[in-house]
DNA sequence: TTGAAAGCGCTAACAT
DNA sequence: ATGTTAGCGCTTTCAA
């Protein structure tokens, strides 16, 4: 009989006692915070295990016991610890998303797709900004793994080694977005930013536009705007045209950084003929800055952007650009986390979701 | 004897057994997943109290001890289980942010700056959009405290009964953001949109203006837009200028929308000679319309927006709007809650970071 | 259909 | 300066 009650141990060895999740208010009473499930279960009159299959299986429990139960719930208002549920199941229902900021409108429309696709069942998203550094996305991808997440979306494809080793060894499910590669690290849903900036660029090369100038992006750490480069760069090899850094110009990613961009391009190169701009943000910058000078678009200078954001078909001349699908980028992402995470099996680990061409009047 | 052995049966009571989180290989070796603390603890041949020490509060370890202990860490990767950490010390380390959508880049640089202000410390983002709806807003809070976040970032200030009750009632830290209200749950950042946007339908009519329309987001669980409308009638009524609700027009906040609200307004007001739009995003879209149709900006209709979006000062004509600290709110509400978690008597619960009216050339 | 036991990996409180 | 004990609230495994 000791032997017994010893061995009960782990049922809490003196139930009057008070847990640390109770208070005691001033006049020393005892509220407890939250009811948990052995509260449930003894009001019930039955064990934790029964009310657990109640709330997720409610087929495999009496139907007496489980209206019992349910009304326990109901009335003490219980919801499972999901911290406590993380811990024992090895399963935290969080999905980690690492972006470089939340600002750009294309960022943000993949997560909000990524963010629909997993909402419900229990998955949360948890958001982290890595500021366009590989670095600081090794440091959060850490973190997150220490906080148990079920799965990554990593924006892009350029990480650091460690990031890379970090991620196999945990076997965590990872997407990869918004670029291709033949090498993920798990999956990749995303397009060719090298073929897409070739096209547009041969578009520009066909209306005979030259010299063509390239303002883009910083590339350190962003596989995009580096492959919206290389994209412009093969495309004018195949025209046979020559390479000129002068035509070139890097900025952030912004309306105004756009507009002074293009005021540095004029000044060093008046003869530019047409810009192929790596974001429609910078376009519109551009296009703003070539009305101030009077410099008719695409008359005197034509522009094409990439992204299809909005305004790109309000502006005027509306822009000539490449069509990306930002929201299905994010849920497709999420799709595939869910179909993984559910043990479905996950049949294509590369997506290409594709662009389009959309010549408007801009160039 | 037998007593003693059973009575510390919260020791693994076999520790040569195969724990759960370690994995048997096809060969039948056993691979650990990941290091806890109580196998650094073991080689580095102290008690897992003093590993937690090392790491935590190195001064309060010997050094011999200490170099020990985080040679061990080194070797091992240890790093921390925060579910583990969170479960037995009752904080998560997350701090949830509920928004409306995560596409609109007002919101968006709220974020960012919140995410900045948590960043560091262990504090993480969980992210949640309630697509404009109070009853979403309150399911998101539900799971979240299940989570046991340890603070809350709402938008606005528009929330269900049971929302204010389930974050009374737990006790929770909780900051509003973007508008300003006397009655916060706990604290609020924001300023006031009802002010702000009395004070540039002021300026449209001291300009003449006459009559004034206003092109506005869908109200519904959304008080910034009610706010705005409310300052645009208040303006309108302390001049005596008669409410006209055939002058407004609410749509959904994004260029296009704007446009399209902006083609329904002349069709129905051909007489229209300045609206009010209560987002830039749809003066914006406004303002291209007017374009298409030739109707010149300001001298046949004057154009006013709200937010100061990076592309309002680049448009022509450029837009005469509303001034906000977008990433400035954010990051304020991340302070907050950073000062609160610490313990650090946060001393205002409203924080006004007010407006500017910025006077420009569309109206 | 239901229950008991064990433990997930950590921290807090209290020893020593 | 270091160790011991008792959980945190849930799930998993095995038993009945």
């Amino acid at each position: 009989m000791l032997a017994f009650t010893l061995g009960m141990s782990n049922v809490p060895s003196d139930p009057s006692r008070t847990p640390r999740s109770a208070r005691r208010t001033l006049a020393g009473e005892i509220v407890r915070r939250r009811p948990r499930l052995l509260d449930v279960a003894r009001a019930a009159g039955v064990s934790t295990m029964t009310v657990v299959r109640a709330l997720r299986d409610p087929a495999k429990v009496a139907t007496a016991t489980r209206e019992r139960i349910e009304a326990v719930v109901r009335e003490t208002g219980y919801t499972p610890d999901l911290v406590a549920r993380g811990l024992a199941s090895n399963r935290s229902g969080l999905v980690a998303a690492i972006v470089p900021v939340l600002t750009n409108s294309l960022i943000a429309e993949i997560m909000q797709g990524l963010s629909d696709a997993i909402a419900g069942d229990d998955y949360h998203l948890l958001l982290g900004a890595s500021g366009f550094s590989a670095a600081q996305e090794e440091v959060l991808v850490r973190a997150f793994l220490s906080r148990r997440v079920d799965a990554f979306y990593l924006t892009g494809v350029i990480h650091t080694p460690q990031t890379v080793r970090l991620l196999t060894e945990a076997g965590t499910p990872v997407v990869e977005g918004g670029n291709l590669t033949d090498a993920p690290i798990d999956m990749v849903v995303g397009y060719s930013n090298v073929a897409a900036a070739r096209e547009i660029t041969r578009h520009l090369v066909r209306k005979r536009y030259a010299p063509i100038g390239y303002i883009g992006a910083f590339p350190a750490d962003n596989d995009r705007a580096r492959d919206r480069r290389r994209g412009y760069e093969v495309a004018l090899a195949a025209a046979r045209r020559p390479r000129d850094t002068t035509l070139c110009v890097e900025t952030t990613l912004d309306v105004d950084a756009g507009a002074r961009a293009m005021g540095d391009l004029l000044e060093r190169r008046p003869d530019v003929r047409a810009v192929f701009c790596s974001a429609d943000a910078i376009a519109v910058g551009a296009l703003y800055e070539c009305q101030r000078r009077g410099l008719a678009v695409p008359g005197r200078i034509a522009i094409a952007g990439f992204d299809d954001i909005p305004l790109a078909g309000q502006v005027v001349p509306a822009l000539t650009t490449i069509r990306i699908r930002r929201y299905e980028i994010g849920q497709r992402a999420g799709k595939l986390i869910r179909d993984r995470l559910a043990g479905r099996g996950v049949r294509r680990r590369r997506v290409d979701t594709g662009y389009e061409l959309v010549v408007r009047d801009s160039a």
